[in-house]
DNA sequence: TATTTTCATGAAAGCGATTTCAATTGCTTT
DNA sequence: AAAGCAATTGAAATCGCTTTCATGAAAATA
């Protein structure tokens, strides 16, 4: 007992019009007699008629569907972006193709082209790292890219992203006026271009600024995880570092659960501040200081940018720079 | 510039074969001759040809896609099931379009009959309740829906599970067993069928075993949220409660650094036991006992037998029932 | 009233694949 | 060498909708 598919020619035959009536009362086109529409509304009604997607998609070139590549959903910093970008596709009447990629090279280029194969109409890429191979995917792609919370250094990719490095730099300025020298600064791996190009030069700059010596015995390079910093703590501890900048908010709560636990006080002994303030921050004790991003606007803001995009639309800026903040919670010692 | 489309068409042309031959060889068929094969894969590859995956959904009516409808991304428990489910769609070659419902009744229709007009092959449903709306769209449906980490007390729909209501009656027990005679229970809202009808029944059967007495003042009802655990803390601070159970891993953590801010030890003036074993679990101090669940598994579990419906194969079991732990961490004390 | 314009509508050609069915080809088997 | 079969291949219909173009009807203009 197959359902049985109502199709716009058995809504045409019923209502007595050509199916080019009906496609248009289905569209909203306003060249069609308002007894006209009635009638066919009223048999579309009668049958339950409902268009089907995919045949108007192949008619019209048009899917409505746009893909989204992440790299882990239950990457909490990722789901934020994901979330506005799913509301605001909502909004536009856009449907998400959601794919976890896994930071992983191949799987993003795969990925890219299974939802160029199912004819999306434009990609929204969240990843760590943009390599050349990407950025010739996104090149012959014939729907447009849009980057959200990712960073390309060469900015051929319309993007949405904050000043990471002019965060990181106020952070660690903030750090270096409460008297700290040996700051250190621990990230994800260095491969990526936002802990090479981007932290790291934020954290230079600060230094540089305060006539600080550049160590790079200082610089630890860890996975984004709780275990990661529980790991790396000791480690930072014997460098006499301070303070740190952490790049993960788990990571950040792993190396303040481990240093409290073998002794070290945060923050007298240690000023921890991190950078994405999720739950994780409040949820420590004590709380961490954090760079606060809009996350969610991350991800609106690049979709609505995606629409226009879809649309031929000219975008006002290619590169859009979102404002941060800083949280000051309990990691980090009151200005003096 | 548009960017020009290769078609089946153009492949046939260049091969000097039937779009018939040029189908087969791209779908595996083994009715090609090895020569006309090679052939083709040759101009297929010079003329760089992808198939388009709509056309041939339109064609072959089936999409390859199946929907997703999830509460929020952003909700880690709900994520980590996501994920299970799109690496077992991407097994078996799926794709999935993940939409949020906010666990708003209206939206879950919508967003149900949206995935429909996509043609999607198959839908896997997670949400907090099924209500008799829901229910009749489930059923009208074209295409098979199995609910993931979500209960329907009329169990019409295939779904996966663990069994809620035993595991808080385990937990429950254990906290008896340790003298306790108050044990208060925080819950999300009680119109969700997995709060009112499993974990509700798993703490008094607890009880009822344990021949105490019923108090329906220590079931509190609160958001699923940090901010709802700090504001109920006080509340059950008032109850005279020696136990809580809690619900979600974010309210527990509210719960527990409220006590300890307001002097109230965990576990020695409270114990705390809670559900998802998230990674919140870890990071409070202390750390907190959790019923564990295997939640990627959950959703790929719900995928697999998703493939199976949509290959008209029958189910070996439609309610599946996974198995759950107690993952014992520092806010209860240890055994006596 | 005759002539333009504008509106509404329908016919039919795609969109880019899959799939059925018939035709052809190439081997085997007498 | 004729007949029989299985293996290959192609022609053409179909999937359900959009969209162009032509046409007839109605409204506006002269």
């Amino acid at each position: 007992m197959e359902k049985q598919t109502v199709t716009i020619y058995d809504v045409a035959r019923e209502a007595a019009v050509s199916m080019a009536t009906v496609s248009r009362v289905v569209n909203g086109n306003p060249n069609v007699k308002p007894a006209t529409r009635k009638k066919v509304l009223a048999v579309i009604e009668r049958l339950d008629y409902r268009p089907n997607a995919v045949a108007r998609g192949l008619a019209s070139k048009r899917s409505t569907t746009v893909g989204v590549i992440i790299p882990d959903v239950t990457n909490i910093y990722f789901a934020s972006l994901a979330r506005g970008i799913d509301d605001i596709a909502m909004m536009y009447k856009y449907n998400i193709i959601l794919t976890n990629s896994d930071d992983a090279g191949e799987q993003e280029v795969n990925v890219l082209n299974t939802l160029m194969a199912k004819q999306v109409d434009g990609v929204i890429f969240m990843g760590n790292h943009i390599d050349d191979k990407l950025r010739a995917e996104f090149k012959r792609a014939k729907a447009p890219v849009v980057l959200a919370g990712t960073v390309d250094p060469q900015g051929d990719t319309p993007s949405v992203n904050i000043d990471y490095a002019a965060a990181v730099e106020e952070s660690v300025t903030n750090l270096i006026q409460r008297g700290h020298k040996k700051i250190a600064l621990a990230l994800g791996p260095l491969s990526q271009s936002i802990n090479a190009e981007y932290r790291l030069t934020g954290y230079k700059r600060a230094l540089n600024k305060a006539k600080l010596p550049y160590d790079d015995k200082l610089i630890y390079e860890a996975g984004y995880s709780y275990d990661a910093g529980t790991k790396l703590q000791p480690v930072i501890a014997d460098s006499g570092a301070t303070a740190v900048f952490v790049g993960d908010d788990e990571m950040a709560a792993g190396i303040i659960n481990a240093s409290i636990e073998s002794g070290v006080s945060v923050p007298d002994d240690l000023e921890v501040i991190t950078s994405n303030d999720t739950i994780v921050t409040q949820i420590t004790r004590p709380s961490i200081t954090s760079i606060t991003q809009p996350l969610y606007d991350i991800g609106a803001v690049a979709m609505r940018m995606l629409t226009k995009l879809m649309n031929d639309k000219e975008l006002d800026e290619k590169t859009v720079t979102l404002p941060y903040g800083i949280a000051r919670r309990a990691s980090t010692k009151s200005a003096e």
